[in-house]
DNA sequence: TCTACGTGTGGAACATTGTTCGTGTCAAGG
DNA sequence: CCTTGACACGAACAATGTTCCACACGTAGA
């Protein structure tokens, strides 16, 4: 009802300055970590391709430039968003009795955080292994393995293997997914398209793909995933 | 010495025509061949991100525009690459005996093809199972598999998992050659420095790290690879 | 209190890349 | 000859990562 008495006196004074300085206070200073909340909201509603230094400014109400304050460039910022992922993985205590499912198990909450974020993988493929998040996570799946008695370097190749397999069945699911969303007729993904168009190849040069075209395009959920971890694990054991 | 005839006759008239002809007749149309095959050369000597509509267009001296009457868009001529690598690939005969060195083998090709141009393989990562050549490539796989008495939903299950693994793996091999052309001192691909990174971290919080770094570096040539798909392919003759 | 310095903010500009638009040329068919 | 379709290609546009530069603010020192 009544006018502010500080602004009152501003206007009498002639003295904008009182407003100026209460808008600065209103709008929280850019960091790192509003930078990188904002990103993966962005790639979580809109997909891996809709990150830009632009999309993630305008998600803080600034311009792309203001960000260069707080991240060296862009993969800078895959860097840290993939971080951010890996820290917020469980790694179980190993037990020598279920390593198995212990390794299965980090390598599927991997999985949801990538797909929970479409397109992600794509920055973990090019990550290096120093990042301390990431080695952190190597840490607890190496403990994983030893615990259940697997050798040192069949454990440490194992886990380069495990994580490079889940990035890429991570990507293709995403990729796999944004092009039905497109609905391109050309390109197909969605199965039973693949599975008409390999039933209708001509069987005298593709018999086996004709044949078994059902089995080809089979599998729901994570079928695959689960079946190439277990291949993999199963290798590890008869090893 | 003497000019020739045909431009002699043409100043007479004041007729350029003949001209242009002769120059038309120099410059060979673009066609989908020449745009695949200057691509592919870049991609061999500069790697893949360097491929772009404009270089690839320089290469065959015209403008980017030019390509866009023989290739739908950057996607396509991704493709066009894929498929050329693949139509590269010999698919052996399969026999029963040797399904196993078979299998290994057509996966070796593949990986050797993408490593031939550097970073390819997100091309591949990026195309749908349906392109004739990629399946000519899985129904070669499949044969071998089956011949091997692979049960067809495993093979047909592996054929995926192995094709995601090769390529990731050769995405990641490239990244790494490429980060170490760069001297990039903050993120490191390079072994000796992973190794003494790796060796130097607290002890406390990465016991088996600091333990195994030498197991966790080490590696020559393809020794990964090899090693993961031995892991599969066991895991198959064990299924 | 005033001044200087360092840091953060953010618009403008730049280089690069994929793609479209529009124009000109050529060849084939009527 | 005229028309049509295909190809070639420069110009222009939109989008994206990044740098440059000017300004504002906070802190430390005189």
């Amino acid at each position: 009802m009544s006018v502010d008495p500080t602004q009152r006196r501003a206007v009498r004074h002639a003295q904008p300055a009182a407003v100026p300085a209460r808008q600065a206070r209103r709008k929280p200073p850019i960091t790192v970590d509003r930078i990188t909340d904002a990103a993966l909201e962005i790639v979580a509603t809109e997909g891996y391709d809709a990150l830009t230094m632009r999309s993630v400014a305008g998600a803080l109400g600034t311009g792309p430039a203001s960000l260069y304050a707080h991240v060296v460039n862009k993969a800078d910022l895959d860097e840290l968003l993939i971080g951010r992922l890996c820290a917020g993985l469980v790694l179980p205590e190993p037990d020598p009795a279920a390593w198995r499912e212990q390794i299965l198990g980090v390598c599927a909450q991997i999985r949801d955080q990538y797909l929970r974020y479409p397109g992600i993988s794509r920055a973990a493929l090019a990550m290096g292994p120093t990042d301390l998040e990431i080695v952190r996570v190597s840490e607890g799946m190496l403990a994983i393995l030893l615990a259940g008695g697997v050798a040192p370097q069949a454990a440490a190749w194992a886990i380069d293997a495990l994580l490079l397999y889940v990035a890429a069945y991570c990507l293709e699911a995403s990729i796999v997914r944004q092009r039905s969303a497109q609905e391109d007729a050309v390109v197909v993904h969605d199965r039973e398209e693949v599975l008409r168009r390999f039933a209708a190849l001509p069987a005298a040069t593709f018999p086996h793909t004709t044949r078994h075209a059902a089995e080809l395009t089979a599998g729901e959920g994570h079928d695959r995933f689960d079946f190439t971890l277990a291949l993999m694990v199963d290798g590890l054991v008869h090893r």
